[in-house]
DNA sequence: ATTATCTATAGATCTATAGATAATGC
DNA sequence: ATTATCTATAGATCTATAGATAATGC
């Protein structure tokens, strides 16, 4: 799986050939008809990876009684460390136009779903007065802009320890927002994503 | 050419084969190579457009002796407005794997000068307190991220008028950037801008 | 007997070239 | 004579299958 996904990530999938990624492990071209019925098949398996913890985050946020300011720092904490951590680049991988081909659509209905719900929390905060955005759509793009591409460039780390990363990223998208309380927002949604956790066990 | 990008954008360099790109057009696949001497030579065309507009702006900027925050407005402001309205959604083209070959490493010298620029104008604001940021790297990362999704995502547009998507998104990194005179930067942004246009002519 | 690999290859591409042919403009 | 297109095809892939073979474990 990581020598497929080193080389789909660096040439991309169609350019990519079952001969390279049979001999980066030491096997021959059929070979690899041994473990995958087909090429897609392996980048299939790759893509099921992402998205899934911001998602379950975000579904687990909505019943919190949390303000939306605290709850957007909760979600894009998770949201933002969970696409750090991903190995060999993989968030790279979505963004492949392979990506999009038929198999792939149920992953593209989660991303969506998790786009609708930053999309919630940032109409709500823009709605209460927690968040100053005269464009609570155009604002919610920027802030997911920034999650999405760092799903793209796990490569180009600055070599910063993913949970503070995530936390720091979580504090400026808040300024950009005109978060009212960012202080607070960072105390509560701390809080919640350390509640979150400990649901999980 | 137009029908060249929609086809890379959509399936993929490697994906897209010449008697696509040909019946697109009503042409049978060899006639292409009456206009192009290779497959390659299309997508170089392509690439060709981009980073150009921004970077221009870059340089002219330098000798301006403008504050560190509005000469980052008004970057931002070209930058953001030039790749809204490059056709065919072209800035995806530049994260198509195959855009990293070596025929194309002199548009990927552009784009690193381009992000330096930034960084020094983040450097320079936050030194002169301008910018209220900790880590100027960082927080140039997550402006730049911007910018370049916005290359990416053409297709997703907003509906909303190129010029004023930029100002909008410009004021947004400046208040990630916890600006001291966000609009201040603005006004002055605004006309640097303005001036350069003009020198232009 | 099962598991994991191999060689050989069918069948389907795909890029680029060679050379014929039609249309256009002097 | 030049420009723009076409048909035919060489040569190089690439995915997936068929069937042989070696190694492992009962």
């Amino acid at each position: 799986m990581a020598a497929a996904a080193g080389l789909f990530t660096t040439l991309g999938y169609t350019a990519t050939s079952t001969t390279m990624i049979a001999a980066a492990v030491g096997l021959r071209q059929p070979s690899l008809y041994y473990y995958f019925p087909t090429k897609e098949s392996i980048l299939s398996r790759l893509l099921g990876y992402s998205w899934r913890p911001g998602l379950a985050c975000a579904r687990a946020l909505r019943t919190s009684g949390a303000g939306p300011d605290a709850r957007l720092f909760a979600l894009l904490a998770v949201d933002v460390e969970s696409l750090r951590r991903l190995p060999w680049s993989l968030g790279a991988l979505y963004y492949l136009p392979d990506a999009h081909a038929a198999p792939f659509a149920e992953m593209w209905r989660e991303r969506d779903e998790l786009r609708d719900e930053y999309a919630v929390l940032v109409g709500d905060g823009a709605r209460d007065g927690v968040f100053q955005v005269d464009d609570p759509a155009f604002a919610t793009d920027l802030v997911f802009r920034v999650t999405e591409s760092i799903a793209q460039t796990h490569g180009e780390a600055h070599g910063r320890d993913p949970e503070r990363f995530a936390v720091d990223t979580a504090q400026h998208c808040l300024r950009l927002l005109a978060a009212r309380d960012p202080e607070g927002a960072r105390a509560t949604g701390l809080a919640l994503r350390a509640s979150l956790k400990a649901t999980k066990k």
